[in-house]
DNA sequence: ACCAATGTAAAACGATCGTTTTACATTGCA
DNA sequence: TGCAATGTAAAACGATCGTTTTACATTGGT
């Protein structure tokens, strides 16, 4: 595993478990075992570090949500809650943190958000042969009501969004 | 206005819009207008003060959940985001930062959890005439996606959400 | 008239922040 | 054999962190 790679990951887990802020380059370095000249030699500043996180981050949960239902989509959820916890959405927790004021990340999750809001409405379509907008945002909102009430629910919030959204896709097929 | 009033409104305000950790100190004495001498003679502590903020949040936010029917209950949360804006959800957002290791915070975000969960049951319990915690779960997903939802896509997404509430109530009608 | 309370302004506390630098070790290729 | 690249360890950078302290002003009640 090569310097990049294991830096990307040690700091997706730090900025995921105890957030972006209070995380300390010192804990960086440790936890990626590597100099701080080396960690700054590969992630130019912390700011950049995160964007590259949540860049990786997006590759990897947008990867799996490569389906063609909406029933598989909340499967897909339930798989990633499954392997990565419950602690919300890390994109939405990094604007929040920074208040929106640093650039690198605040595009980092505008381009995740608006490839996730994409893939939702491409995913309605098929499932329901028609594009159906409305449809698509109530998905939306269901999806990201899933992700954030697991944090204090837990993992069954996934599986309500996802009789919810059975039904609510019944309705628009009859 | 009391110093108590105009610190913890400061307060609220700066967390809110810049995030508890990227708060300083200094920030908050010169948006309270007063001195670092007589805030922490009134907050203690920055974690004491953010627990208050979310304890007042909390009796602000749950007053206006004071409702009869899941339609009212998204109508509350439509004059919320009108007055209060799309920031997500203050709790989750203050015990994600602090990763969970901050008691007063924890402790504070747990309680409002809590009694929102139960307001949400006994709302739809009130609007069906009867217990039905696998649909109040999905209430509650509806309602919190709406909320993060908003972040980026808007205001329409509680108004989605109150739509498919509908729905979702209307067939258990029946 | 005076004491106690309550406030301000500002310096200082040690700690930690993100980042850069200095000095040195290892390694792979020409 | 030697140079360039890539790494480490550790000190240092100035800034800022949350918090306490010092010294002083104002004010309301008995």
């Amino acid at each position: 595993m090569d310097m990049t790679t294991k830096l990307t990951a040690a700091a997706e887990r730090l900025f995921d478990r105890h957030g972006y802020m209070a995380t300390g380059m010192d804990r960086l370095t440790e936890a990626a075992g590597m100099s701080s000249r080396t960690l700054y030699k590969n992630a130019g500043s912390k700011a950049a570090l995160m964007a590259r996180v949540l860049t990786e981050r997006d590759r990897r949960f947008m990867a799996r949500l490569e389906v063609r239902t909406v029933d598989a989509l909340f499967a897909a959820l339930e798989d990633w809650v499954r392997v990565e916890g419950c602690r919300g959405c890390l994109f939405l927790r990094s604007r929040a943190e920074t208040g929106g004021d640093t650039p690198e990340i605040a595009e980092a999750v505008a381009a995740h958000k608006e490839a996730f809001h994409r893939r939702v409405g491409e995913v309605v379509a098929t499932d329901l042969g028609r594009e159906d907008p409305a449809l698509a945002e109530q998905v939306l909102v269901l999806f990201e009501g899933a992700t954030h009430a697991a944090v204090y629910r837990g993992a069954q919030t996934v599986s309500a969004a996802k009789a919810a959204a059975a039904i609510l896709l019944e309705r628009a097929r009859s």
